[in-house]
DNA sequence: GGCTATTGCGCAATAT
DNA sequence: TATATTGCGCAATAGC
């Protein structure tokens, strides 16, 4: 699909969080093994294993693993922006949807008095014709009284353009 | 494009997160500037003090700050249930709001073909009338000619019960 | 294989 | 004070 929307507005990127997660979800692998303890986020950019802390579990299928990795940032950052992005049109989809709500509802509101108006309108023709089929029964020689069609000009004609 | 498939049904709350966050969101001041350092959130269920580290800042208002309180914990967990509730219900909604635009829709089809119909029946009626008009018009006598509705019987009456 | 997009989740701030 | 809502980041994973 396009996605030219790449937006350099940058805006809010002045953050100071910082995460450690020990078991996100659902991923059956531990990256420490039973032990629950995880090592200090290490947010200081002091050294890499610098510590006398024992080493991690240095089990990273890749340097992109590493909390302290240049990429890391870069793909976490990625994905952060990716999440906004998702977020802000999934709500804006949801809006949408509901104004679209509202405008079916308007516009039904309309073909419905639009249907009131015609059903009216024929109803008066179709009691016209009735009333005519009557006189002509009472009175085959068409005299013509109240509701004859033959000697009635009919007012109801307003075209349907409304 | 369909993905109705939610992952297992599980995942329960056996998560073993520690999250240290600076300024979560808004605040306009940055951490440290260069150095994003901020104190250890103690992640280490040693013992609530017992090691020789500093005391943190000591500005905890009260005991439900700490991160290892049993409070604590079971105010994120209550939070966590609400979030989990609050965030089923708005996807319940986001649903029904599209569902109601295609019962609208429907509908508004329904009432098209309505207006379709009554529109032409209408036409129909008028056409008579005009041309029973003319015939009047061209020979007053009433002769009765081709269209002329004091000498045809209409066919065209259909109810508007569709 | 790598990328973005989507999704579930927990946290914390905030609203009610 | 408790729950509800919201923004955000993380990680898994779907999708391309």
């Amino acid at each position: 699909m396009n996605k030219q929307l790449q937006q350099k507005i940058s805006s809010t990127d002045q953050n100071g969080v910082s995460v450690i997660q020990n078991q996100p979800h659902n991923s059956a692998f531990n990256p420490a093994g039973a032990a629950g303890l995880q090592q200090v986020p290490q947010l200081v950019p002091v050294s890499p294993g610098g510590g006398g802390k024992a080493t991690p579990p240095s089990k990273m299928k890749k340097s992109s693993m590493d909390k302290d990795s240049d990429e890391y940032r870069q793909r976490r950052e990625r994905n952060n922006l990716a999440v906004k992005k998702s977020r802000m049109r999934s709500k804006q989809k949801a809006q949408d949807t509901q104004q679209r709500v509202n405008e079916l509802k308007e516009e039904n509101e309309r073909l419905e008095a639009k249907i009131k108006l015609l059903s009216k309108e024929l109803s008066v023709l179709k009691d016209l014709f009735l009333e005519h089929a009557h006189n002509l029964a009472d009175n085959p020689a068409s005299g013509g009284g109240p509701g004859d069609i033959c000697n009635n000009n009919n007012n109801n004609s307003s075209n349907g353009s409304q």
